[in-house]
DNA sequence: TCGTGTGATTGATATGAGTCAATCGATCCG
DNA sequence: CGGATCGATTGACTCATATCAATCACACGA
């Protein structure tokens, strides 16, 4: 159990442990002090692959395992009764996956890698021994999956109560403050994903993605070539993803 | 630790323990067995009642724990910094309310009774500590955060995808559902909540909701008075809530 | 180099649900 | 009992966004 590695070998492998991992500050290591990070060393399947499109895992499949993003980006969707797709999330490196079926049986979601991603994979079943065993990882579990349930509402707000405009600023500044956490530029990026997956996410179809991006761009509120954005007036677009605000 | 109460003497505190409530099926006692479940009482704060329009925890303030529901219902929403209310979600007996705050120091939303309704106060550190203790308990949080994540998700799928009138079909039928668990009747209830917080809840106007009662009513989809509600056809409804399928 | 396909944009039109406004019904209370 | 209040219903009109349809632009493989 305690098979640490000695400390001058460590280097060898550092790609490949929590400890050395650069989103250690905001992937589950957070919660782990250096010994403890170790143990979820050893039950992590590291690095995993996917190319743009692959599915990482599959709704109504045997839920085995939680993924932490590790470069790239991945998109969770619902496959409802009727056949249509709902995007119920997009994840970015440092963010874990998979948390609406944990301990279910079986997959709510599918996951589809938006581009070359590479993934951290955690067996739930070591996952939830780990974690009895060292509280502050219960405690971080609990702290995600009761941050899944309030990103989850807040979608439900802004589908619900914002219009396409005030959607769509949303969105952009919560991509925005995602790199700011990953130390890149928080006013210039590239959406991971596509207009329709956009679309699909906020309730809206993609020529009223289209039609506000362009009407955006026209005031000046942001700049975009395709996927390649920057957000020109972070001030102005904050004040439209609050909404109709009425005093 | 092992304090177990006399078998003779169950009787005389029935009322106030996990062991012997209605609910032990539905709600945590779920995930334990006799024994444990008296750990969980011992830290479990009963029979705290509230009246209609009570608040049982508000958004912003400090969180200490979660309630579970005895009987009566809940409303939780969250406050949108422009101002307005989303419902986020309606609670009956046996269900479990402020997962969506769970490891977090201030509570993300506010839980208001839709009637008179009698709550038990769960003390989170204490159920922390339990879960932490009792890995059938953790694996049952990590169910119900799960659940209440995929609750949220199955929200957007209404907000974004159906129409008023699927939306509402879709909530009558899971309200059916839950009245079923308990073992009333699916097809005959009273609506704990009114046309204003069914309107807020599936992101529409409460003007909509009623034309929608009355035409589901000229259909003979339904019967309703006020809140008295009777499902007449179920399958029809059912049908409708799946919305548009196009084969 | 040229199709060919996929995603994005733009325009014209239709519509579901919101908004505004009036009425109704029930409950409460002086 | 009669006025007041609050929630629910119904009607007329409006508007934001969907839908339908065409074009554009870039990437890719033959």
């Amino acid at each position: 159990m305690n098979q640490s590695i000695p400390v001058n070998q460590m280097s060898s492998i550092s790609k490949s442990s929590c400890q050395h991992c650069s989103l250690s500050n905001l992937c589950l290591p957070l919660a782990l002090d250096s010994n403890d990070m170790n143990r979820l060393d050893e039950v992590v399947n590291r690095d995993r692959i996917f190319n743009r499109g692959e599915q990482v895992f599959t709704q109504s499949t045997p839920f085995r395992s939680c993924f932490a993003v590790k470069s790239g980006a991945i998109k969770t969707s619902v496959i409802t009764e009727s056949g249509d797709e709902q995007i119920t999330g997009f994840f970015m490196p440092g963010e874990l996956v998979g948390l609406d079926s944990m301990s279910d049986d079986i997959h709510a979601s599918t996951a589809k890698a938006l581009e070359r991603t590479s993934v951290c994979e955690i067996p739930v079943e070591q996952l939830e021994q780990l974690a009895h065993t060292l509280p502050g990882l219960q405690h971080h579990m609990f702290h995600l999956m009761s941050q899944e349930i309030r990103n989850s509402h807040q979608l439900s707000v802004l589908l619900s109560k914002n219009t396409a405009e005030e959607r769509i600023a949303a969105l952009l500044l919560s991509l925005s403050s995602r790199f700011q956490r990953r130390k890149l530029s928080p006013t210039h990026f590239n959406l991971p994903m596509a207009r329709n997956d956009i679309a699909n996410f906020l309730g809206l179809a993609v020529e009223t993605v289209s039609r506000v991006f362009t009407r955006f761009q026209n005031q000046g509120l942001i700049r975009a070539r395709g996927r390649d954005i920057e957000l020109v007036d972070l001030e102005a677009l904050q004040t439209m993803a609050l909404g109709n605000a009425q005093p």
